[in-house]
DNA sequence: AACAAGGACAACCGCCTTCCG
DNA sequence: TCGGAAGGCGGTTGTCCTTGT
């Protein structure tokens, strides 16, 4: 499956990898290590960018790499996580412990985004679609999506929240809550929150996320949270990191 | 059996961020 | 502080596979 094999101009191979070059990258990563890709393929005798290298690697090559079906419980995490975050590939993969972000991404654009679409359930939105107009005007206006997105899922959680919060932890968000209308400030989700200082944002985003995942403690660790590289690239799974240092979460 | 259309997915590309001298 | 290199991410492409006609 894939593409042809071919050379580019660099005289570097292109397409579909072969067993023999899977043999060397493992046989060089086994024996130190990854890192420094650009140099790798040249050490490891192969005919590859370092991108593609990684790339292989990453999605295929690497220890307890997950593939195949997706479970129920993968499949609704996928579902929630998209519907706080979006097309945020990587945060979502490491929350699917030994799936890659493009494993993810692919599952999403070829199954779930379809099985949405056929529900009448707009993917963009994550709500029902309304009539065509309505919509065809929402999706060109993917900003405008994405911060009704964002209005939800924070009206969701809210509703939720009131179930689930301790006296202790309530009152906290609610006295927050009291000045943050819901939906207010969510221009963030135009934009990274790393670019946004917007505290109050940040916060429901991390609400969401604690919702989600408790044991990962990201109400405790908001300003980790929002150093978007301590998330991503920690490939997998973040049981190892339960104690959240997160300052100290290895990454490629 | 032959063909067409759509699905599935590995891999590439461009852009952005981070690192380092 | 600046600029180049490298890393990382999400979008997109290209080709094989599957299914329908």
């Amino acid at each position: 499956m894939g593409r042809s094999p071919c050379l580019d101009k660099d005289g570097l191979k292109k397409g579909p990898w072969t067993h023999d070059e899977d043999q060397k990258l493992l046989a060089y990563v086994d024996e130190h290590g990854y890192g420094s890709w650009s140099d790798l393929p040249l050490r490891a005798g192969l005919q590859r960018c370092g991108r593609s290298c990684r790339l292989r690697w990453i999605n295929y090559l690497r220890p307890n790499i997950k593939r195949g079906k997706f479970s129920s419980e993968e499949e609704r995490t996928i579902f929630q996580l998209h519907a706080l975050l979006g097309n945020r590939w990587s945060i979502i993969a490491s929350h699917l412990p030994n799936r890659s972000d493009n494993e993810i991404k692919n599952y999403w654009n070829t199954r779930l985004k379809k099985r949405l679409i056929n529900m009448g359930i707009d993917p963009m939105t994550h709500q029902p679609k309304r009539d065509g107009s309505n919509y065809k005007s929402i999706a060109s206006l993917s900003h405008m999506a994405e911060w009704e997105t964002a209005r939800l899922e924070a009206e969701a959680r809210l509703n939720t929240r009131t179930k689930i919060c301790d006296s202790t932890t309530r009152s906290t968000f609610n006295n927050i809550e009291e000045n943050v209308e819901v939906g207010e400030d969510l221009c963030i989700f135009e934009d990274t929150i790393t670019k946004d200082n917007d505290i109050q944002t940040e916060f429901s985003i991390i609400e969401g996320l604690d919702e989600l995942f408790p044991e990962y403690g990201y109400s405790q660790n908001p300003g980790n949270y929002s150093s978007e590289v301590q998330m991503d690239g920690c490939f997998g799974n973040f049981e190892d990191n339960k104690s959240t240092n997160w300052n100290n979460i290895a990454h490629l």
